[in-house]
DNA sequence: CCTTTTATCAACACAACTGTTGACGGACTG
DNA sequence: CAGTCCGTCAACAGTTGTGTTGATAAAAGG
């Protein structure tokens, strides 16, 4: 929230092209060697305040809060870090894009509509696991709150949520069209109303925690959605 | 996030008790004789933080963003309101209490349980849009994140959605149990796949501009669920 | 050994936001 | 029309968070 002296970047540019001040050069310098060390204190770094994202939340997260997660001085995260959104913006929308591929390439195929949308169900799922809490930590932040610093990284990834959205919504409707989904609303309030399902899961999935794994958890969301609950 | 000098105050304890700044005993004294004008003001001011808290983010918004809104001076605001926590807080509270009593009254209600979880989904969703935007705001602000600051507040809250979950989870247990739902999965899993639906609205419903209303959007949730999307 | 690189941290300057004050006009009121 | 009340606002102090510096250990390399 705050907007200090600082030079802004947008985490578009490439990492290392920021540097400028005394401490922002040593850390391109690092970052160019990228030693393992200095790769794996950083991987850390980003895994740490992840959870700590989970439990305080993104905004209400400070940097110190992260490095005294971590056990290490404010002062010297920025040795490895620029800011906090350095921390996740990368990461989190490589594991983005991922998703909307899988998405994409299931709506391409040629499985019957709910075949595509119980695959899509299931794959966001275990996706939401395997990358457990990044993902839950990106939806939370919500990117309609439009934040005017880090624009470029909130429209690019706005850009793929409403590319997953369209993947759904385009199955749904061609399973309307070709008589296999019932037309109960617009292709558009019944796909939000599966893709609600599965990201709602962030308030209530935790995956060490979880009696029912997340294939198990999307393949009943799938069923219920496709067969309905009643018997 | 700040915690500057003032006197801290968990809105639990009534509004009129925390005056000790000059500030505050006008704020208070203005608040005891609650002339029309005086009321009138704060509510309207209460109605503009909704719309700017939803368009920013509650925590990203700053009380001079509401003033800015509201063409007022921010010092001015402070005659009407203590904080920003006070223009949500109760009044979020309240509508969120008669969500709860309307679910509880449908678990206790002698329809079926389908029934049960298709009343519960239309008024929820009605409710949704009669307070646009407050409910999506409050949503929003996701209680799951630990606030050491209103943690009474959150407590409460928290305490609220739980009985709804409860509530939602019962009625599912109950129609596994009289054979009138499949298990799938876990009542818990279910009931969180129907809420879900319906609290993920917060993302892409907007009453105004919505083509399909809350009771048309409520009613597909809740046929799509129970009967199933497929033909 | 001495030098260079790598990593750490106390300390600083600055910005944003908060909550408050005190003084000030205008309106209303006897 | 003097006195009181209502509402406004420029200005201030205090807190939190940010990003940076410069000095300094510790390790690596010759």
């Amino acid at each position: 929230m705050n907007q200090p002296s600082g030079k802004r970047r947008t985490s578009t540019e490439p990492v290392s092209v920021a540097a400028v001040s005394e401490i922002g050069k040593r850390r391109g310098k690092a970052l160019k060697k990228s030693s393992e060390t200095y790769q794996d204190r950083r991987t850390e770094i980003a895994r740490v305040a992840a959870q700590v994202f989970n439990t305080k939340g993104y905004s209400n997260t400070t940097l110190a809060d992260v490095a005294e997660a971590l056990g290490m001085d404010r002062a010297t995260m920025y040795y490895y870090v620029s800011n906090k959104q350095e921390l996740f913006d990368d990461v989190v929308r490589e594991a983005s894009e991922k998703n909307i591929a899988a998405a994409e390439a299931a709506r391409a195929s040629d499985a019957s509509p709910l075949e595509k949308l119980r695959v899509i169900v299931t794959e966001l799922m275990t996706s939401y696991a395997t990358n457990y809490p990044l993902l839950y930590v990106y939806i939370r932040e919500n990117l309609a709150h439009v934040d005017p610093e880090r624009s470029e990284w909130s429209k690019y990834m706005r850009g793929l949520s409403h590319r997953f959205e369209d993947a759904v919504i385009a199955i749904v409707q061609e399973g309307i069209d070709n008589g296999t989904i019932r037309p109960l609303a617009s292709a558009r309030v019944l796909a939000f109303g599966v893709i609600g399902m599965v990201g709602w899961t962030n308030r209530w999935f935790v995956p060490d925690r979880s009696p029912e794994s997340a294939e198990v958890i999307g393949n009943a969301f799938a069923e219920m959605v496709l067969t309905g609950m009643a018997t």
